[in-house]
DNA sequence: CCACGCATCGGGTGAACCCCTGAGTGGGGC
DNA sequence: GCCCCACTCAGGGGTTCACCCGATGCGTGG
């Protein structure tokens, strides 16, 4: 894990993606001379070309990026040299991006308010095989982590099952029979027929089993 | 999400919950001038009284606890008070730990080698909502929550299945039908059959619904 | 060679599941 | 009052599931 080189701030390599020439060309006034950047791109395809070509020790890579955005640069790359290391550099703290590019396989991400001190800390952690976030975005990762993420889950279908439906619903995803749910409930088995096949057709599923998916998936149990 | 009171060091209360006497007294000690320890637990139940009865800040965390240990905690605090905040508190740096305990819901995790004052930083942090983790941990994090850790694998019981077995519980757990895994693996629906009752039988489980709980339980979807 | 585990397939049975039609009750709204 | 809807229940028919029995081949190891 730790038998990295751990290099003095000027052997760090880096490349630089970004798809704005000027704010490229700040970064690299602000950190050149703490850091080596060995190539820059600016669009997804000179990206994973200059990094698979240059190997650097870090890519500090936006997140908006024409092509495919930062998360295609990192899978094509990850596909060829899964040793690079990327910090996702964004001015977005949408939990949407922060996800996305975390779950492509980025190693930290911070907001462009970052003070060039920090940036270069950052990419050294990143490096040397550490996590980097600013604090407020590692809270969107741990939710959606967490399993709670709700990103958009506002659930118009739950809403149309009756008080009734869910109730029988709850009780098949936790794998009771009908019979069981008959008997909890104080009604018929082929009540509970009619509520399962009702909430089946509004769900567009097709039998119980993809019903426990539906539940689970949705943390209702 | 920002509009919490973000409060002075000495007006942050705290919980403290560790199974060792002498180190819930060394904290004390060393925190006990910056905020305001309101309450202490050594156990899961005395941990989850004090808690529901304090509603402090923050709450620090042992990991490993009598009483199914401190992600049990945080799984019957959220049930009656979501909105405490625990950091995890742990000498370990194993993945099972970190990932058991963010899974639960704790919103960090450093390990005991930390500074005091750290700790005070980091307690206020996860008081104010935001996430703190010691670097190298994070790294687990990021890693279980890319998809590409399967922790917990190690599954004695998971080993004696066959490779096909695993292949067609796979599948079951998704809420496949028997014809359906059929086609799917091009087999027939009695060979299927087969496979599901040998795993049932090796699992020791009576129904299918059982065997995607069993599933979903070790993430294996 | 033969026993054993594994994977493949079949028949048959009884239960559970799924769908359809139909029907009675009670509550709310126009 | 009438209509719509949720909830309740029932019958019939087809499908799927879980388990029982059996069989065949194939590789591994004693």
């Amino acid at each position: 894990m730790s038998e990295q080189q751990d290099p003095a701030a000027g052997d760090l390599s880096v490349v630089l993606v970004d798809d704005h020439a000027m704010f490229r060309a700040g970064v690299r006034h602000e950190i050149g001379a703490l850091c080596r950047i060995v190539g820059e791109g600016h669009d997804v395809a000179s990206a994973v070309a200059v990094i698979c070509d240059t190997l650097p020790d870090v890519v500090l890579l936006d997140v908006h990026l024409p092509g495919g955005g930062g998360a295609e640069v990192i899978k094509q790359v990850a596909a060829k040299v899964p040793e690079v290391k990327f910090l996702a550099l964004s001015v977005s703290d949408a939990a949407e991006d922060v996800i996305g590019v975390i779950r492509a396989g980025a190693r930290g991400y911070v907001t462009k308010s970052i003070s060039s001190e920090e940036l270069v800390e950052g990419m050294r952690r990143v490096a040397s095989g550490d996590a980097v976030f600013s604090p407020r975005l590692a809270g969107f990762v741990l939710d959606a982590f967490s399993g709670s993420v709700d990103i958009a889950s506002i659930d118009e279908e739950l809403d149309r099952l009756s008080a009734r439906e869910r109730e029988v619903l709850k009780l098949i995803a936790r794998g009771y029979s009908y019979k069981e749910v008959a008997r909890e409930l104080f009604i018929s088995i082929k009540t509970v027929e009619t509520h399962v096949s009702s909430v089946l057709r509004k769900l567009q599923l097709s039998n119980r089993h993809q019903l426990t998916k539906w539940a689970t998936d949705r943390h209702l149990v």
